[in-house]
RNA sequence: GGAGAGAUGGCAGAGUGGUCGAAUGCGACGGACUUGAAAUCCGUUAAGGGCUUUACGGCUCUUCAAGGGUUCGAAUCCCUUUCUCUCCGCCA
């Protein structure tokens, strides 16, 4: 959410960097209903002033056993006219909020101009792709020839866009989830949290899937609750309606976790394989951090996630994402890209974004420094990173001209100590 | 799922219709005393919004789990919801 005096003072500006978004403010609009809000409130805080005053008036002189049924006619005249300004005013304030909830952040100076994500800036890259002496295959022809991956399976027992893993790939699967959280725990500082992968209405318009994005979401209609599109959610929301002390600050948090995700509208999109699942697994990043230190943990937080493919021996590069393509609740984000041999490109594995305080706005989420008045956090997230799409870039870019795969050297003890995984 | 008890400031905990944003204690902060500290004493100490001011500030509204109701007036009375605890049932 951003900051709603900047839409009363400062409407030009905010439209101004919207627009590079693409996103257009609808000012006329803003502008009326602020200035109705004005007028409606002071005159609710007038009548309401005057109700209080009469009201202990007269709670006075019927302490004294005096008459006062001419104040108590006087106040119903003034609740009427109250009930009135009230309901109007309810009204400017739910429209103005539910406009608010709908307009995306505010961008980092830093972020490239750019229509779409042929505008990203790459900002780094590391290693090289691997040079093949035979043909790359992706990771669907290598799972099914060694009978480890089964989309039929998968399509049987729920539907598509889900995925059934057997043997020593789903052991690899998991080993991946656990190598990545034990990294972050003992290289980078992060605790580990467990946390419901279900989440509440409040918890998801904290962070910003609601109320704009609920077609993007699984909902169990019985009980109100959502599944979690990205742990980022619950976990972000751990500081929703309350203050830190400055000192406890920087909270860096780290959680692995399933992420539901419906796709809608992206129904033609990467239909072949696992690269798009309703379901998958990532191991998420969170800092919460003091406002004047979010840009320096942006890049930690993205080099964090760097160091995972690089203690796989992943190549990868890191773009920038251009002002079209960053998502709604971010001011900046990087993306890191990771090599797939199997589409010949650089695709998506982590996404490490500074959401400022427009999070932290929408759930209280505050820190107080020593004697002063609470502020606003930034937080921030990152994949570190998803798991499921690591699995294909391992596949891919490890594959041997037999079909077999070498298993990375950092994950072979949590493959019972194997070398690689063959038919 | 059934029965009962609860939800008040950073924490503990009083407050059952009127000057209550709320006693008291703890904690925190400032000061006095002290070489320093402890102890003691004095003082300050919830959040959010609006209007106003160059600024210090001033005025005002809201908030005692949430929403609704009764009333001139609600932390206090009534209804609904959520959550917590205890007992029973079920369950990994």
């Amino acid at each position: 959410m951003i900051a709603p005096h900047l839409l009363r003072n400062d409407l030009a500006a905010v439209c101004a960097n919207l627009q590079r978004r693409g996103y257009s403010l609808d000012t006329a609009t803003i502008s009326a209903l602020e200035k109705r809000r004005k007028e409606v409130q002071s005159e609710c805080e007038k009548l309401r002033a005057q109700r209080n005053e009469k009201s202990r008036t007269i709670g006075i002189a019927k302490q004294n056993k005096e008459d006062a049924s001419a104040m108590i006619a006087e106040v119903e005249t003034i609740n009427t006219r109250l009930t009135s300004a009230d309901s109007d005013l309810e009204k400017i304030q739910s429209e103005f909020n539910a406009l608010l909830l709908e307009i995306p952040n505010l961008l980092h100076d830093s972020v490239p101009d750019g229509k779409d994500e042929s505008s990203n800036v790459e900002a780094r890259r590391w290693s090289e792709p691997p040079q093949f002496d035979f043909t790359a295959q992706d990771h669907v022809a290598l799972g099914e020839q060694l009978q480890l991956i089964d989309f039929p399976l998968a399509v049987k027992l729920t539907s598509a866009r889900f995925v059934a893993m057997h043997g020593q790939i789903a052991q690899l699967h998991r080993a991946l989830g656990q190598f990545m959280l034990n990294l972050h725990i003992s290289q980078h500082g992060y605790r580990e949290v467990y946390l419901p992968f279900m989440a509440n209405t409040a918890t998801l318009t904290g962070t910003g899937q609601l109320p704009k994005f609920e077609e993007d979401l699984f909902y169990a209609e019985r009980d109100g609750l959502y599944l979690i599109p990205t742990a980022e959610v619950v976990v972000t929301n751990i500081v929703r309606d309350s203050i830190v002390a400055a000192e406890e600050l920087p909270l860096k948090f780290v959680c692995h976790t399933p992420c539901f995700r419906r796709e809608a509208g992206s129904y033609g999109r990467d239909t072949r394989g696992m690269l798009r699942q309703h379901q998958f697994e990532k191991v998420e990043l969170v800092h919460i951090s003091a406002p004047e230190d979010s840009y320096t943990a942006l890049e930690e937080l993205t080099a964090n996630a760097e160091a995972v493919l690089q203690a796989l021996k992943l190549p990868y590069r890191t773009v920038a994402l251009c002002s079209g393509d960053i998502g709604f609740a971010a001011a900046k984000t990087y993306d890191i890209e990771v090599w797939l041999p199997g589409q010949d490109a650089y695709r998506e594995i982590s996404s490490c974004s500074n959401c400022e305080d427009f999070q932290a706005r929408r759930m209280q989420g505050r820190m107080r420094r020593s004697g002063a008045k609470p502020e606003y956090l930034h937080t921030l997230n990152g994949s570190g990173i998803a798991v499921g799409r690591a699995l294909i870039a391992v596949m891919e870019n490890y594959q041997q001209a037999d079909g077999s795969i070498v298993i990375p050297e950092v994950l072979r003890p949590y493959m019972n100590g194997a070398e690689a995984i063959r038919a």
